[in-house]
Formats: C-alpha cells, structure tokens, sequence
DNA sequence: CACAGTTACCTCAGTGCTAAGGAATTCGGG
DNA sequence: CCCGAATTCCTTAGCACTGAGGTAACTGTG
C-alpha cells in the first residue's frame, strides 16, 4: 500500500461542495470528472495554441495542415475528406481554405473525376510549415504528460477511448 | 489476468497509424491522449447542450445560472465572480448577463458598498429554470458515465486533476 | 485633500464558427 | 437519354467570444 499524498482541493471540489450544501438531496458527483473535463480541455487549447501561434498558425489552420500532410503521397484530399477529419461544418473548412489558400500554404484546384469536387494540396510552403511546427507540437504535448506515469496513460486512453465509443465518437 | 477485448481501431488510432506511415521518426504517441481528449470534449459539449437546448439554454446561461444558484443565499454574484468561475473574458459575461436580464432570469444592481461594481441575483424565474434544468443535467452526466466501472472513475478523476495542477489550473 | 494608480464593468471591432440555403455537377431509375 | 435526386462546395447572416480600450468609482500616498 503506497501512501498517496491526499489531493489538494481543487476548483472543482469546490464546486462540488458548494452543491452539497444547497442540493444535499442531488449526486453531483459526475461534476467531478465533467467539470475538471472541461477544464482540462481549455488549458491544454490554450498551451498548443501558444506552440501553434510560434508558427504564425492557429489550432484550424494546423489541423488542415497536418491532416494534409499524414494523408501521405500525394498531399491531397478534397474539402469534404477535410471536414469529416476536422468535424466541422463546409463552411468552416471553405474559409480555412481561404486563409491558408491566401497564404500560399496550400492549392486548389478542380478535380478532373468530379467536376463538383476540389483537390487541396500542401504547397512546398505548406510542407515546410508543418514540417517545422510539428515536432514543437509534439514537444508541447509530451511536456503536458510529464507529470503522469505510464500505466496512468495507458488507463487514461482505455477510459477516453470507451467514453467516446458509448457517446456514438465512431458511428459510421 | 481477465481478458480484455482488444480495442476496436476507432478514429485517433488512424491518424496515429497515418502519422506512423508518413513520419516514423517521431514518437507521436501523445496523440493518442489529445487526440481523444479533443474528441471527447467535443461530444460531450454536444450532448450536455441537447439537454440545455430542451430548457431554452445554452451552455453559457446555463453555467451564470448555476454558479449563482450553488453559489447558495442570497443568490447574488458580481460580474467579476461569474467572469473567474466561467473563466472567459468580462466582455463574454456582459453579453451572457444582457441576455439573461432581457429574458427576466436575473437582475443587475448597483452595489450600495461599492458604486463599480453590479450585483446580479437570480429571478423566481431564474430559480424556477434552474430547478428545472439541473436534474435532467445530472442525468445526462450520468448516463456519460454508465459505461465506466468505480475504478474507472476514480483514476479519470484523479489523472485529470494532475494535469490541471500541472497545467497551471489552480494557480492562485 | 489632491490626484495618480487601480479596479469594475461595459463597448466595439474583429474572428471563426454554425445553420440554412444556393449553384454547379453527377448519379440513377424509367 | 432525360430529369429529379443527391452530392460537392461555396455564400451569407447571425452568434458568442476575445482583446483592446473607455468610463466611472474607489484607494492610498504624500
């Protein structure tokens, strides 16, 4: 039996416990994985953005970016290939387009197959942005599991991968 | 030694196999923290919204409501109260406080102490909503949950309340 | 008690997203 | 082969937020 140090009171236990003394009759105790949930979501934005923002990008120019560039030879998909990556809506990918379009970082040009269709291509620009912003968006997110040991990672990613699976994450 | 199923390659294990292909010179393991952590924020932003929705709320007026609501009697907060516990801008609570003022859910005051500052309280209306919303809230966060085990829990608490600490969440 | 600095809230322009819908192109059943 | 349905991408209005900055009120030091 190691001997864990007791947890300091945090902004969610604090939460928690105001609830219990004006709804003792609710079980708030989801709070406790939910609200340090989104807390934990904004903190880690914030830090990769800081890393993204080194590179003159945002967190949705670099996801195009990158998803580009993992795709592999030859660098390119569709608009559509690129929002059901990022999981947002055309509109949105159409104006992320515009901005990396107008940077040079990346290409537009109709399909031959599909005339309704458009193939996005990293520029040499674009590979070289990526290719520089990448390990420092690595480095950044190592940094944020120092403080965890290996079989708290490997727990941590069977809870998310369960939790995302229940919520329909992958249906179709 | 109980036999677990192997896990189903869901969405982030394809983009670390993609990452794997193109670049395998870099260890991109942490993705397969972030990445669903990302994922997982997203669908349960979603999901706890649906229930907002069927109260006539938002993410956004749903937590003024309640942190005034837990914040116990006389139910009364500044702007700058709200504005730490939301952790976004004071221009971000001066829109969320209009709104909910224009629909009669909270009232904004002078302070008598301090001519500066505003003290918001929640209506009978405001209380009415709340009440009303908060256990369907609770359910839903419940339901998130159904699919972990106690263990689970703890240590997806215990491993995010690391990483808070470590992110700087709880400084000062 | 004067006044510079601080604090509390609000204002406003800019940003990136969604939801709804439009135009061009392709598909597929009769 | 034709034409309605589906698909692909773009356009636009509206929304909530940020960041910068403004106004009013308070504080404390000389």
């Amino acid at each position: 039996m190691v001997a864990y140090p007791e947890p300091v009171a945090d902004h969610v236990d604090r939460i928690v416990a105001q609830w219990g003394a004006e709804r003792p009759d609710l079980d708030v105790s989801p709070m406790e994985v939910f609200g340090r949930l989104k807390r934990l979501y904004r903190l880690v934005d914030a830090e990769l953005n800081r890393t993204f923002a080194e590179h003159g990008l945002d967190a949705a120019s670099f996801d195009v970016l990158a998803t580009l560039k993992r795709s592999g030879p030859p660098y390119r998909l569709t608009p559509t290939g690129l929002m059901q990556s990022a999981m947002v809506t055309s509109g949105a990918i159409t104006q992320r387009l515009d901005r990396l379009e107008a940077r040079g970082l990346v290409t537009r040009t109709r399909s031959d197959q599909d005339g309704r269709s458009r193939e996005v291509a990293l520029t040499p620009d674009g590979h070289a942005l990526i290719d520089q912003a990448l390990p420092d968006h690595l480095a950044t997110e190592h940094r944020m599991l120092a403080g965890l040991d290996e079989a708290q990672r490997t727990a941590l990613i069977e809870t998310m991968r369960v939790m995302v699976a229940d919520l329909g994450g992958e249906a179709e």
